[in-house]
DNA sequence: AAGATAAATGAATAAATATGCAAAAAACAA
DNA sequence: TTGTTTTTTGCATATTTATTCATTTATCTT
C-alpha cells in the first residue's frame, strides 16, 4: 500500500512541473521509483482535488486545488508547524489535536488555510484544537485529510 | 456564427450551476435556446479557460479560471453588517461560522446579544464560532434564525 | 460585389479519463 | 496469532473529452 507515500509525491510533481496527462504523470512517478496504473492515478487525483485545466498555450495542465497544502502558505512553514503537534485523539466524531502551549491557534490557522472540504472548521484554545468535520466525512477520511495537510504527521506521533 | 453570444452564456452557467460534463452543459444551453455540439463546447471551454476538477463530493465540476468575470468586483453596496463572516457550515446539528481572524468573539457576542430562543449558546475561538442550537431546533430553523439576526447573510456568502 | 482568406462548426473518431469488478493488501478485532 | 472487514489496486471497459477533416459561414480587400 503505497498510497500514503504516492499522494504527496503527486502533489509535489504537479506543483513543480507542467503535467498535461496521466501518462506524463505516470512517467514522472516511475522516474521517482513509484509505479502504478492510470486508473490509480485517476483516483488519486480525484482525492487530491487536482483537475485538468487549459494552460492558455493551446494545451492542458493539471493544477492543485486552491490553498492546497503545497501552495506555499505565506508565513507558515510545514517543518515548523509539524513538531508542535503532540497528539491527535478522536472524540465523538470530532478530532482533538494537542499542541505545545500557545501553538494551537497558529496550527489551526494553518489547517484552516488549506480549505479542505473534509473540514467544516476548527476552534483553537491555547494548546488544543478541535477539528470539526463536515457531515458525511468518516473518521478515517478525516485522518487521511490531516495526513495530506501535514505529511508524516501520524508517523511522527506514533514515534513519540 | 454564435460563438460570441455562446461564450458569455457558458461562463454564466458554469458560475451559477454545478456542471459536471459537456453533456450536462449542452442541455443547459439548449434550455436557453443555444444549440451546438460537444466538439464546439470542448473548444469553447478551452478558450474560456474552464477546467474540470473534483467537486469534493465524489464527482466533478467545471470551474472558471481565477480572475474570471464572476469572481470580479463584489458590489460594495452589498456589504452587510458583518462583512467579517466568511462561511457557514452545518456539522452534526451544529453550525460552524468562520470569520476573519480575530473577529469571531465580536461576532459571537453580537449573536448572543440577540438572545434568540433557537440558540442555546455559542463558543468563539479566534476565527471560528460554534453555534449550538437548542434541542428540537431544526437545521432550517437555525438558518432562518441566523438570517433574521444578520439579514442578507446567506446571500452574501453564496456570492463568496 | 466578387473573390480571397480566415474563423467557426459538426460529424466522426481519436485520445484521455473514470469506474465496475475481482483480487490482493492492510488494518482491525478477538 | 487467525479470521474478519476495510482499503487499495489493476485490468478491462465504459464514459468523457479533444481533435482531425471537410464544409459552411463570416470577414477582408480591392
Amino acid at each position: 500500500m503505497q498510497k500514503t507515500k504516492r499522494l504527496p509525491v503527486i502533489e509535489k510533481i504537479i506543483a513543480e512541473e507542467n503535467i498535461s496527462s496521466h501518462a506524463m504523470l505516470l512517467r514522472r512517478l516511475k522516474a521517482k521509483g513509484i509505479s502504478c496504473t492510470q486508473a490509480t492515478l485517476s483516483r488519486d487525483l480525484k482525492q487530491i482535488g487536482a483537475g485538468r485545466v487549459p494552460d492558455g498555450k493551446g494545451g492542458y495542465k493539471y493544477t492543485l486545488p486552491e490553498n492546497s497544502s503545497n501552495s506555499a502558505q505565506p508565513g507558515y512553514n510545514k517543518l515548523q508547524v509539524l513538531p508542535v503537534i503532540l497528539d491527535i485523539v478522536d472524540a465523538k466524531g470530532l478530532l482533538v489535536i494537542r499542541t505545545l502551549p500557545g501553538n494551537a491557534n497558529n496550527a489551526a490557522i494553518y489547517i484552516d488555510n488549506t480549505s479542505r472540504y473534509e473540514i467544516a472548521g476548527t476552534i483553537a484554545g491555547d494548546d488544543t484544537i478541535l477539528v470539526i468535520p463536515r457531515d458525511g466525512i468518516t473518521n478515517h477520511q478525516l485522518h487521511t485529510c490531516l495526513e495530506l495537510i501535514l505529511p508524516g504527521l501520524h508517523e511522527q506521533i506514533k514515534r513519540k
